[in-house]
DNA sequence: AAAATTTGACCGCA
DNA sequence: TGCGGTCAAATTTT
């Protein structure tokens, strides 16, 4: 079955079937956060849906409002309309408001080369020199893209003014079971800090270690990690993004959510984690020295927002209500959190 | 063997 | 026609 097909009824079963786990809580004794939280799941798996079946749909209704550096407004002619359109002529995709989500600088010191890794698995799909750029952009989608159809793609490029920069540029919907996963583990986390007056980043951006191209360059004298977020600054920084110390190995086997819920929330994180608070730029640098058993083999630990599309909130799904019931340190009773 | 990357070809738009 | 974006075969990595 054309995976796409396989992916509505997904999703659309999906939607059923979290409908009714949300009639069971609609007991006066259930929290408002469940209600809530399967309310989300309800719009998310629609969401896709609709995604799917119609680019232009609810997709856009229902992102977050997030300013977006249309630095340089790409075609609508993803490889997406082209894969799906070549192989049912039923959806026809297509977007109608161009220009990427976000765009996010990362910079690194360590290991300063491509893909950066920041939680979700990515597959390069092509790389391009650019006129006028000292250094070729890449191409990378999400790497569920057939499996679970998600759209989600990105650009690197590393900045020609400063090299130890990467300029990476999100675009699409992470729908796949990855981005759930992800962003109901940190949201509540930044959540909670921002109660407290601390602002963590919610996104990890982890640099991958190829090296080509000669950023051992870089490697050799600089091993600070910082991370530069831009196109926020509609006052409400809805990606506030999260760095942390964690090899690309252990986001791939699902061991990197320990770590977070280990070194974050059980207060052993570096306070050098913790971006300040600006909506228009969030600049941090994390030292080695914070870096703490991790520094061995950590090179990269790099982090920015990730594709604005994602909500937090609609995100959220089965996995952060297992959270929700079984884990009490989890913060999940902060209103913040569900607003 | 499977997954990921590389890289030249191809395509559409300006 | 040139450029940016994607495709897809070949190659490399795991």
């Amino acid at each position: 079955m054309d995976w796409e097909l396989q992916t509505v009824l997904n999703e659309l079963t999906e939607g059923r079937e979290v409908t009714t786990q949300l009639m069971s809580h609609l007991h006066p004794c259930s929290s408002h956060q469940t209600r809530q939280l399967l309310l989300d799941k309800i719009l998310r798996s629609y969401d896709k849906a609709l995604s799917i079946l119609n680019w232009n749909g609810s997709v856009v209704e229902t992102k977050p409002a997030v300013a977006v550096l249309e630095s340089s407004p790409c075609t609508d002619r993803s490889d997406t309309v082209s894969e799906v359109s070549d192989k049912k002529d039923v959806f026809k995709k297509r977007k109608t408001s161009s220009g990427w989500t976000e765009q996010v600088r990362v910079c690194s010191g360590a290991s300063l080369d491509n893909p950066l890794e920041d939680g979700y698995c990515w597959r390069k799909y092509g790389q391009k020199a650019i006129l006028g750029s000292n250094f070729p952009r890449g191409y990378y989608r999400c790497t569920h893209r057939h499996s679970q159809g998600c759209l989600a793609i990105k650009q690197v490029q590393r900045s020609d003014n400063d090299p130890t920069v990467f300029e990476v540029k999100y675009r699409g919907r992470h729908t796949c079971n990855q981005a759930s996963h992800f962003t109901a583990t940190f949201v509540p986390v930044s959540a909670e800090l921002k109660e407290q007056g601390n602002h963590s980043r919610k996104r990890l951006h982890l640099l991958e270690e190829k090296e080509n191209q000669g950023q051992h360059i870089f490697s050799s004298f600089e091993t600070g990690l910082k991370v530069k977020t831009e196109g926020l600054g509609n006052g409400e920084n809805i990606f506030p993004s999260f760095s942390f110390p964690v090899e690309p190995e252990e986001v791939r086997n699902g061991s990197f959510v320990e770590a977070i819920m280990e070194n974050n929330i059980m207060g052993n994180l570096s306070p050098a984690f913790m971006s300040p608070e600006t909506s228009e730029s969030n600049y941090f640098s994390v030292s080695p020295c914070h870096m703490g058993s991790f520094e061995s083999d950590l090179t990269d630990i790099i982090s920015g927002p990730t594709s604005v599309t994602n909500s937090p909130i609609g995100d959220l799904d089965i996995s952060s209500l297992d959270k929700l019931e079984f884990d009490p340190s989890f913060p999940f009773d902060n209103p913040e959190f569900f607003s």
